[in-house]
DNA sequence: CCAAAAGTGTTTGCAATACACCCATGC
DNA sequence: GCATGGGTGTATTGCAAACACTTTTGG
């Protein structure tokens, strides 16, 4: 059966996007419109997700839904957890919205939940297929349907711990940054300020950054060095890292 | 529709088990037995899992599914991964498994992947309704079934990862346990062997970590003091550890 | 008394922290 | 020339690593 789906699973995106202040999140709006009177009953915002296809893995759901609202390929996507309770999709609102469009949608629907990591910058949002797309500081949310923020929170939370972890934090800028990006980056995500030079310090010692011959142009104040993230340099000089007790 | 299985969708757990010296999995056995001349076709070991019943949540499945196998309650659970390959029961021997028992399987089920930890010694492995249940070392598995190698590696990464960031591994050791009893547990599940003056020196600053007027008895040897690990002491002292870059 | 594991201190080097001023550019 | 962010060095402290011997018990 082609284009079938699973009718209980479904995928869910969190999509992080980094301005070079603030880390944000890229939510699509929801308006439940009064059939009679054309008033609107209420309006907020989900994350970008859909049914999982019968044949189709979760992983490769995830990539085309991404797709489908952003038009990139070729982006970071991490499955992070899967959200299961019995609840998630019976508060009221919700269950209005599923009824006034006729969805199909059975009582519990388990959901994977992927983030995924894009320069701002690099997206065009167009309102894409007449769907109101809009950034939004994580720290500025609007209502979420569903429970779409309990998924948004448990996948700032493994992003902060992976950040610490690796150093998928590039995926975030474009392709050339300079360290003040790094450490404005670093400290959006994690919530906390660092000391530049102490920041600088430690990143002159990963290898992986390479500095370009190149600097900032029409910026009004002294022009920043430009570099590159090295994958290839990281894979072969990373070191294991620890925390707690060892 | 109450006992309805949701056929595309199960739920795997991997337990984890300590016994002073090794870190095990616990594995059923499953053998194919040949109807006619009732030779055996193969004999290998999977993890214990199954599916989600409708309306049920994941998580309660998985706390179902150890419950069944070890007759436990309330032991540590920890979600992990999702796997949904479209080639994860498509072996050959897993699809002769799947026919000849006329299981109802399709040929697409995502699993909900889950480890727990327990006491080895707690648990009575008693032939549970005449499945083979046996653990193995994680560094001498036997053949395992579908993609439960796959599964496992991945539980076992995570397991490393939250145990070098918060103190989860007293969950394999008995209520009261000795110091070097916790050196063996991180070492054997990380793969390294530490300095016992400096790892016990590590673990003299852990305040949660609470001596006890007891000692080991019937040990030929210099009884060590026995300890009990509070919770409550962690919750109240924990710190935030830091990895890669900062 | 022997085997087996428990228990204990000091030194050394490196990495984390704290801290303040000059520089290059656009307007 | 001034506003804006870029860029730099040193001193101190705390943590991690290396390393060898004595103690207590059961058999």
């Amino acid at each position: 059966m082609p284009g079938a789906i699973i009718p209980n699973l479904s995928v869910d995106c969190v999509i992080f996007g980094f301005d070079s202040k603030e880390l944000n999140v890229l939510l699509v709006e929801r308006t439940l419109i009064n059939e009679q009177d054309h008033s609107v009953v209420f309006s907020d915002f989900t994350l970008t997700g859909n049914h999982v296809q019968a044949g189709e893995d979760p992983d490769a759901a995830a990539v085309r839904i991404l797709n489908d609202l952003t038009g990139l390929h070729d982006i970071y996507l991490e499955q992070f957890h899967t959200f299961g309770s019995t609840q998630r999709l019976l508060k009221k609102k919700d269950q209005m919205w599923i009824h006034s469009l006729g969805l199909n949608i059975p009582d519990h629907v388990i959901t994977v939940g992927y983030y995924s990591l894009i320069d701002c910058t690099s997206v065009e949002i167009t309102n894409h297929m007449s769907r109101n797309v809009r950034w939004f500081p994580v720290n500025e949310l609007p209502e979420l349907a569903f429970d779409h923020l309990n998924i948004l929170q448990k996948a700032l939370e493994h992003l902060r711990i992976k950040l610490k972890q690796e150093p998928i934090g590039f995926e975030l800028l474009s392709e050339k940054f300079t360290l003040t990006q790094v450490q404005r980056l670093y400290e959006a995500i994690l919530g906390t300020t660092f000391d530049p030079r102490n920041f600088r310090k430690k990143l002159s010692q990963m290898k992986y950054l390479i500095p370009l011959d190149e600097k900032q142009t029409a910026v009004r104040h002294k022009p920043a060095k430009l570099y590159i993230f090295s994958r290839d340099v990281y894979e072969r000089t990373r070191k294991t890292h620890h925390g707690f007790l060892i």
